[in-house]
DNA sequence: CTGCAACGTCGTAAATGGTAGCCATAAGTC
DNA sequence: GACTTATGGCTACCATTTACGACGTTGCAG
């Protein structure tokens, strides 16, 4: 492989104006930027990244550490990412945490380890504090899915607790009263605030909110079938169920299915994330659209701006999540 | 940061004994050892991977290539190269090629340029020639999803005949005969391989193939609402609807539902990939299961095993789909 | 008992391929 | 003639890996 070297003595130029040429920060003659370019493509140069990194100690790499890599949820906000990233010519490292702390430490410190310039975490199980003490470390970090104060600037986040809000009120506006939930782990963050919003629109309608209507999934589609056994066998009465996230619904309603109700003609339902699939479900989803790609992109655009310092960039941090009518809630009794 | 220099320094040796002990290749006695252990520990010392690679000329790093990051399909595969990688201390750095011949191109010379150890490639676009001209490069290869027989212990790929074969035999057994097909894009090997096996189910019940009766859709849920919609105005009589994958049932399956047709009742389904949400689309669909994450372990086990010579691992290049029976065909006019 | 080869252990120093800053020089500009 | 711009030529530096060689110990043959 041609090194800068031979770059130089072919273009009859020193080593200095290749890399000036490459590094197109001073000033170089047309004349010899033409040379050294038309050396550089005779003998198909391509700098080595490697020394490059040596040297100039970044490594044009990001970090992104996700909870997991299937699903319907961070595909889109990896796709995302990597566009703007690939745009810029930076590449972007994949790591996973399985919203477990050791993992995602683990994770952290490897990234790290490999000398990534900046990382993009959308992490859940590791405490406030260790990002925070993370984020004054040398490496710049963003967060995707997560807020905390302290560090509020480097926070892209959705307002889970007024999606919570947006997909209670609906069924309440249309009529419902007794409504059952069906949260995320509690262990996470955005199931809490979705909890939370859930509970205010409850409180708003004067409706009591009743710990046994309310029952903790996993956010996946089996744990939308073992909620909604549960509540189906509990005899307890509910018109409509809101699932913190559109995979737990689509469980939920199989189950529905299968015992031979009807949705939403004896049951609504509710869902949240506006996964890709939620309009090719039958009945398609009513849901509240959680732009994670969007997130995904802002985030990539945070560090191009701050991080390669590039400019002209408008940044959001924060999402407002908007109800999405379709078809699976309507008025009680309405068959 | 620590550097060796300063690992040694304490240590009392030289540079070389500390790479050494890094890089457990040599030998270093017992009590060197310790003391090199011991220092590092003190000093917090990490290594600085730039200049391992800049020594070494290689990054411990794998580029992975695929269509697309978003989709049901993509996800789980990356899952598991990221998972086995990992685990050997490998890092994955990730680019999209989005099925077009250029952009796969550029992405291959993106990662060449990134200098990755090896590259896992799902691409569909670049011809086969490139792929054998690039595995005779410096770079090690791995193809998933694609047969070339002149570089075939680099692929790992599915039997897709096979599994059209088995999807169309399936509704045949049942006791279709007018069976419409929709197929994925043309100019994708894997979409034509399923269509052949298709053909040869057809052929081997002494169904003629209708050219008439097959759609080319593009693997999306929206392909199957569009074939679904023609198919349907066509005015054509079919019983069944085998598609080449499960996103587009969900689409062709939506529009049915919207129609007031049955299914299975009034036209049975059956799909292609067995993607996680398969199980719980209305009705459970009848599918061919395709072991894509079993693939990208595999993948990921071949470059251990033959890039970082990790022996003792048994790679399997070809997979067999099966047929994944569950609600969405049955016997035709059986309502 | 001795001589020496083999071997394990470790240090020295040379790559590895760039970046970046400094200063000198030459040519062009006002 | 002072000033600016383009370029060359050095050199220090980045943190490793690795070839080569030195040194001491051991074991075995003579």
């Amino acid at each position: 492989m041609a090194t800068i070297y031979d770059v130089a003595e072919r273009a009859g130029v020193s080593l200095a104006t290749v890399s000036r040429v490459m590094n197109k920060n001073t000033n170089v003659g047309e004349k010899t930027k033409q040379k050294v370019l038309a050396a550089m493509a005779e003998l198909d140069y391509r700098p080595n990244t490697f020394a490059q990194s040596l040297a100039s100690n970044s490594s044009n790499s990001i970090g992104v550490l996700v909870s997991q890599l299937d699903g319907p949820y961070y595909g889109p906000m990896m796709a995302e990412i990597e566009s703007a990233l690939r745009a810029a010519n930076k590449h972007v490292i994949i790591a996973v945490g399985h919203s477990d702390a050791a993992q995602e430490i683990d994770s952290v410190e490897f990234l790290l380890g490999r000398g990534c310039d900046a990382l993009i975490l959308d992490v859940e199980a590791v405490s406030d504090e260790y990002l925070i003490e993370l984020s004054q470390g040398a490496t710049p970090i963003v967060l995707i899915n997560r807020y905390i104060s302290e560090i509020s600037e480097r926070c892209i986040y959705l307002d889970n607790e007024l999606g919570g809000y947006l997909a209670t009120r609906h069924v309440l506006e249309l009529g419902h009263r007794d409504i059952a939930y069906v949260s995320g782990p509690k262990r996470k963050h955005d199931a809490n605030e979705r909890l939370e919003g859930h509970k205010k629109a409850l409180a708003e309608f004067d409706v009591v909110y009743k710990p046994s209507l309310c029952f903790e999934g996993d956010y996946k589609e089996d744990g939308g079938v073992v909620a909604m056994e549960h509540l189906l066998d509990s005899a307890q009465r509910f018109s409509a169920v809101v699932c913190a996230n559109d995979q737990m619904v689509s469980g939920a309603i199989s189950v529905c299915l299968e015992r031979g109700l009807k949705v939403p003609g004896d049951l609504s339902f509710v869902g949240y994330d506006n996964i890709p699939f939620a309009r090719y479900i039958s009945p398609k989803l009513t849901t509240v659209n959680n732009p994670i790609h969007e997130m995904g992109k802002m985030a990539a655009l945070w560090l191009l701006k701050n991080i390669y310092k590039n400019d002209q960039l408008e940044v959001t941090n924060v999402f407002v999540p908007e109800l999405v009518v379709r078809g699976s809630a309507r008025r009680p009794g309405n068959k």
